[in-house]
RNA sequence: GGCCCGGUGGUGUAGCGGCUAACACGCGGCCCUGUCAAGGCCGAGAUCGUGGGUUCGAAUCCCAUCCGGGUCGCCA
């Protein structure tokens, strides 16, 4: 990323264009060196600069300018006694104006290096100055300082991005596309682009839809994601594919979910769960290696049984940087008196808790914000034990403890309890019961919360894992009918084909989810090649012989003409760099031109209602 | 669709039944030759998201609604 000239004058030129406004002479390059890159190697040069005036100081003689570009800011020095004109220019400037300055670049004189600027130790003695465009007094200081409202930044984008913390986030994302392109380019992957405008398949998520001018009461979809025409290029013979993919689904936002987005599209034929594991093991650790170092990370990832990862931390994307696991003590709980322990395991459900260390003093106010965090999450309610400092647990009894389970339960039953967890004295213990999913989903966000308050997850982690061994097939049970856990192209397990009629809930897919702080980064499959077993797992969804060839003829008659064992992988790129990034709080951050919440764009006012004419044209009525 | 948080000069906040609606930054003017979030003095700028209601009186209480954010559902 360094320029083409760190420690000599870099020339940006603009396209050849002899510019000449307000005093420049024609045919000189507006700018010859970037303002951010000065140092003390430039002593002595002339040079041109060109950005936007940062801040100005104004001491009435000297005027101080801090002129900004997309590499940095330079101190301007204007001084009315060496060059009146000049300085005549920096009084007029003002926040945001772009101006030029031509001058000579100079040591700052002793006590007055600013060692909190990279240029901190040179300053720029204008010669001469002009103003390439003024501006108006922006909405908000790109100066950043104060947190200004999103509303405000998405409808003043073109300014927001001004700032160099999202400037960051921009480079800091082309760098990982670039380190990508480059990292499969050199393994002999081949990036083919896959249409925007495709057939509407209405599984998964639901579609944007494009209507057809040519064909009334027609409509091409977005792709949720380019999965079958990937697996019709390895059908093609290409073997090694990837994309930089922009996918669409019409479904709500969320701080990490965008309608649009980006992933690493990935797909290999003649594979198996291994290598694409490997390989993709090999291009994240490399990508944060060279474009990252200052976060650090585990090899080889740990792999993690879906199962375990339910079990241990009640979610399939756990934050794996800090313990405080869950413990499934429903056993216990059943032969408690404690009422609402007997009502969850008598209707089948399951009492789990975390042990949050050091905690046993919190307030009756704190346990009951954590009460409303798990209840807000679906659980009836929280079941705290304050555990005594400096006692032993082996001998403790339950008039010891701080708890509303205290007169329903017996010393050993408490003992037990606090063994399971794995609790130490001083500890509050942390117990949801409920329906299985309930419980799981409280206890896994409130052990993200604890994590969060005793600042147990490192900043500077990346905490990778593969998540492995899903099931293929979850019960809907709204709908009475099986569904996918990922996508229906996922392979089972070769032996476990003969299962899939019998006991579809009991197959494991050759699925695999990359996660990392809490986060599904990626997740892919070894896929389906034969036609029979996809017709089969499509016969398990419910689809009728003519559905499914009416929908996915185009990939089942393909998988008849030598499609290869194939597999692949695809990973969200936003969530990636947002995981990356040292300021990012969501997606957005690292999106250019992202949505809101409602999936409005407030700077170009999209969606928007179009002419009566444009409606006409694609066949389309509004009803309301 | 549900729940939660927020909306007060340009920006960020304070005010939570009676105020000429406060503060900082920014903005404008004047002064100022070594600042770097420059400094000093002066000044302009808000009918408190919108619409109803309660009250002698509403930024403040109630209802509705819009917008932004978080989250559950939804979505991998």
């Amino acid at each position: 990323m360094k320029g083409p000239g760190l420690g000599c004058p870099s020339v940006e030129r603009r396209g050849g264009v002899p510019y000449n406004r307000r005093g420049l002479p024609r045919g000189t390059l507006l700018k010859n060196i970037a303002c951010g890159e000065l140092r003390k190697g430039h002593v002595g040069q002339r040079v041109q600069l060109a950005g936007w005036v940062h801040r100005r100081r104004d001491h009435g003689g000297l005027i101080f300018i801090d002129l900004r570009d997309s590499r940095g800011l330079v101190q301007v020095v204007f001084n009315p006694e060496r060059s009146p004109e000049a300085h005549r220019v920096a009084q007029q400037l003002r926040a945001e104006w772009v101006a030029w300055v031509e001058g000579e670049v100079a040591e700052r004189p002793q006590g007055t290096v600013n060692p909190n600027l990279a240029t901190g130790e040179v300053e720029v003695y204008a010669g001469q100055a002009g103003v390439l465009n003024p501006s108006k007094t922006p909405p908000f200081e790109i100066g950043e300082e104060a947190e200004v409202d999103e509303a405000l930044r998405m409808q003043y984008r073109f300014l927001d991005l001004r700032t160099a913390r999202m400037q960051k986030n921009l480079i800091l994302r082309h760098r990982v596309v670039k380190h990508i392109r480059d990292f499969l380019d050199a393994r002999g992957f081949v990036e083919v682009e896959t249409p925007i405008l495709i057939k509407s398949t209405p599984e998964g998520a639901r579609d944007y839809l494009v209507p057809s001018r040519v064909h009334p009461g027609h409509f091409y979809a977005l792709p949720q994601s380019p999965q079958q025409l990937k697996q019709l290029l390895m059908v093609a013979g290409l073997e090694r594919y990837f994309q930089i993919a922009r996918c669409f689904r019409d479904e709500d936002l969320r701080a990490d979910r965008q309608p649009e987005f980006t992933q690493l599209d990935l797909e290999m034929s003649f594979v198996e769960e291994e290598d694409i594991l490997q390989l993709i093991e090999a291009l994240y650790a490399d990508i944060v290696e060279k474009v990252v170092p200052r976060l650090r990370f585990r090899q080889p990832f740990p792999r993690l049984p879906y199962q375990d990862a339910m079990a241990r931390y009640g979610t399939d994307k756990p934050d794996l940087r800090f313990g405080l696991e869950l413990a499934d003590v429903t056993d216990l709980a059943s032969t408690s008196e404690f009422q609402v322990f007997r009502a969850a395991t008598q209707s089948g459900g399951a009492v789990k808790g975390v042990a949050a260390p050091g905690c046993a003093g919190y307030s009756r106010r704190q346990i009951e914000e954590l009460t409303q965090f798990v209840q807000a999450r679906g659980a009836k309610g929280l079941i705290t034990v304050a555990l005594p400092e400096g006692r032993q647990l082996q001998t403790l009894t339950v008039e010891e403890v701080r708890s509303p389970l205290a007169r329903s339960v017996t010393d050993e039953q408490l003992r037990q309890l606090a063994s399971r967890m794995g609790a130490a004295p001083g500890d509050l213990l942390l117990l949801v019961a409920g329906p299985v999913g309930v419980v799981n989903l409280a206890l896994s966000q409130l052990r993200q919360e604890m994590g969060r308050r005793l600042d147990l997850a490192d900043p500077n982690l990346l905490a990778f894992a593969f998540v492995v061994d899903f099931p293929l097939f979850e019960w809907n049970a709204e709908e009475g009918r099986w569904e996918p856990m990922h996508h229906m192209f996922t392979s089972a397990r070769p032996h476990q084909w003969g299962l899939l009629e019998k006991d579809p809930g009991a197959v494991i897919g050759r699925h695999y989810d990359l996660v990392c702080n809490g986060y599904e980064l990626a997740g892919g499959s070894i896929r389906i090649h034969e036609r029979e077993k996809q017709e089969r797992v499509m016969r398990l969804l419910g689809h009728t012989q003519e559905g499914m060839q009416q929908k996915f003829g185009q990939l089942l008659d393909a998988l008849e003409y030598g499609a290869p064992p194939h597999g692949g992988i695809a990973g969200g790129i936003d969530r990636l760099v947002m995981v990356l990034s040292e300021s990012a709080q969501s997606i957005r951050d690292v999106i250019a031109f992202p949505k809101t919440q409602n999936a409005v764009d407030l700077l170009f006012g999209a969606p928007s209602p179009v002419t009566q004419e444009q409606l006409k044209e694609l066949h389309l009525q509004v009803v309301e």
